[in-house]
DNA sequence: GCCGTTTTCGGCCCGACTGTTTTCAGTCG
């Protein structure tokens, strides 16, 4: 018997073990173990439990004969006895505790065999009741901190759409470049990696003298709290609720700053144990020789190039192959945003958008696209004013006409964004979409259906052969509702028979298909396309944040169907009927 | 617990900041 138990619950349950190892005080590189097994599962892109029935799981990063062994106890079983038995020495309700800002493992077992706390509840009563402070390494202050730490997780929304975080960076990048002596200021962290979503912002100025820059960061009239503050590095919460933390480093230090603040943690870890193997310590100041001298990099390009390898896109930094990769000079050409030629997802005023046909061409064709495909919604989505069959007959009437009147300088399609209704069938008859140029079908109804039904239900898409692309397939909107529960390996593998192409939604609540999936679809020959799903004039602009997506994925302009120049696009369009 | 163009055993990245301390432990990234 197979249970089906996905990436997500698998790496959940390392995870868990991790936490519980570590408060019961386990060596560290035990739990890192675990720790690097649940991130490379969730970065899997196909099922584990394929690895498994193929007998491959070892060929997963961080997977070796032990967790191994675990994750086919899980699959077959659904059970895991290392887990219960540990549960059963380290409550579960720990690892919550493990989750207050400034508590880790130390402090939680301290609690908890000292005075027996096991719930968030029970260490809250506690620190108010005055009971931390007396315990050894405690004190007042850090009773506070405890008591501060349960309210900032509650008040904490968890991670932050990267749409919303990456404005405010922009403007705190901009006050940073006013600030006295900065030479220059970057963003960092996961917001330079382009992930869908962020913790906090990681900010990097360069200035000889950091005192007045950090001044300018912590005194902004936004800040509610200074969570921190030294020489080279200050983090507050503004009032908002989102934190940033800044670098200050000399512009003669920039390139090891930049790359260690950037991180992931897993990459700079790589980067170091490669610095090592050179002989060279690297940290943000410098890489260092045995004898103390250092090589002192104002780029990061001078830091890959120290370590023998080419300068590796912030994108790629998660530690899923790419510093192998840059070794073996086999880092892909990643996608850019110069290289897309046309936007193929669209709305206009016909549905729900906010221009007409003729403004969105002329927004269009200012961002240089030579083809825009106005795919407004069918008939069934009420909700987003889906055009009828008739109304379909007029909107062609009025794309030919804004099509003369702009000649040649853009070419407009005529498309739609057609429903995967709850029934499994497309909004519009076959007759209707085969006189349409292009085809996308979405789903937006009944995304809570059953995995086995609701996968189905996008699989009949994939297989109309009048279907060109499949919308943001998962329906998700972040931060907050997960997109349909679908067996997306049997969604990819069907797209890869029809060769219907899967579209990279831009747009920053969606970002969907995500990163690992792109990847995954990338192996598998299937076309993508990205899209902002434009409803107004600056939706257009949104399309940076799908290109990063796209480049998470290890995605080139050669895997995507708007990036190839309007003729083949046009002739697959064709072939495809 | 994982992993190997020095290793199948012995390693496993590096530093800032805070609070409790008088030299350091814990946490974070």
């Amino acid at each position: 018997m197979t249970t089906s138990l996905t990436n997500r619950q698998l790496a959940d349950t390392f995870t868990l073990i991790a936490n519980l190892l570590e408060i019961k005080g386990e060596v560290i590189y035990k739990i890192l173990a675990y720790r690097k097994a649940a991130e490379s599962l969730e970065a899997l892109g196909r099922p584990a439990a394929d690895y498994h029935r193929e007998g491959r799981l070892t060929e997963i990063p961080g997977v070796g004969k032990a967790i191994a062994e675990k994750i086919d106890e899980l699959l077959t079983t659904g059970r895991l006895e290392f887990l219960e038995k540990l549960k059963a020495e380290v409550p579960e309700s720990l690892a919550e505790i493990l989750q207050v800002p400034d508590l880790g493992p130390k402090k939680v077992a301290l609690f908890w065999k000292e005075l027996g706390i096991t719930t968030l509840a029970e260490l809250e009563v506690a620190a108010r009741a005055g009971k931390l402070r007396n315990l050894p390494g405690m004190g007042e202050k850090s009773e506070a901190k405890v008591l501060a730490g349960i309210e900032a997780l509650g008040r904490r929304s968890g991670r932050i759409p990267l749409g919303r975080a990456w404005p405010f960076a922009q403007e705190l990048l901009a006050m940073l470049r006013q600030a006295p002596g900065v030479v220059r200021a970057e963003a960092a962290g996961s917001l330079r990696r382009m992930r869908p979503t962020v913790g906090d912002l990681d900010l990097l100025a360069a200035a000889s003298d950091s005192q007045p820059v950090m001044e300018a960061f912590t005194s902004r009239p936004d800040v509610a709290r200074v969570l921190g503050k030294g020489e080279t590095k200050a983090s507050v919460e503004y009032t908002h609720g989102l934190r940033a933390q800044l670098w200050v480093h000399p512009p003669e230090r920039f390139g090891t700053a930049l790359q260690y603040a950037t991180g992931s943690k897993d990459h700079n870890v790589r980067l170091r144990e490669r610095a090592l193997k050179l002989g060279l310590s690297l940290s943000e100041h410098a890489l260092a020789r045995p004898d103390g001298s250092e090589i002192l990099c104002a780029t990061e390009e001078e830091v890959y190039q120290a370590l023998g390898l080419p300068w590796i896109p912030p994108e790629l930094r998660e530690d899923r192959g790419e510093v192998q990769a840059a070794l073996a000079g086999a880092l892909p050409r990643l996608l850019e945003r110069g290289d897309l030629q046309a936007e193929l997802h669209s709305h206009s005023t016909w549905s729900d958008g906010k221009l007409s046909i003729r403004q969105m061409a002329e927004a269009a064709l200012a961002r240089g696209y030579k083809l825009l495909a106005i795919t407004d919604h069918s008939a069934s989505l009420g909700v987003a004013g889906g055009l009828s069959v008739d109304e379909l007959r007029q909107q062609r009437e009025e794309i030919d006409a804004v099509q003369r009147e702009l000649g040649g300088k853009i070419r407009l399609l005529q498309g739609a964004e057609v429903e995967i209704r709850a029934d499994g069938e497309l909004d519009y008859p076959d007759a209707v979409l085969a006189r349409l140029d292009i085809v996308i079908a979405s789903l937006h109804v009944s995304l809570r259906q059953p995995r086995e039904k609701v996968t189905q239900r996008l699989i009949n898409a994939i297989r109309n052969p009048h279907v060109d692309i499949i919308g943001h397939p998962t329906g998700r909107l972040l931060p907050d509702r997960e997109g349909a529960d679908l067996d997306m390996e049997a969604v990819l593998l069907a797209a890869a028979e029809s060769g219907v192409a899967l579209e990279i939604n831009a747009h920053p609540a969606r970002l969907d298909l995500e990163d690992t999936y792109a990847r995954r679809a990338v192996e598998l020959g299937i076309p993508l396309s990205i899209n902002t799903d434009a409803h107004s004039d600056s939706d257009l602009d949104l399309i940076h944040f799908g290109v990063a997506t796209a480049r998470r994925g290890w995605v080139g302009p050669e895997h995507v169907i708007n990036a190839w120049d309007v003729e083949r696009l046009m002739e697959w369009l064709r072939a495809r009927g």
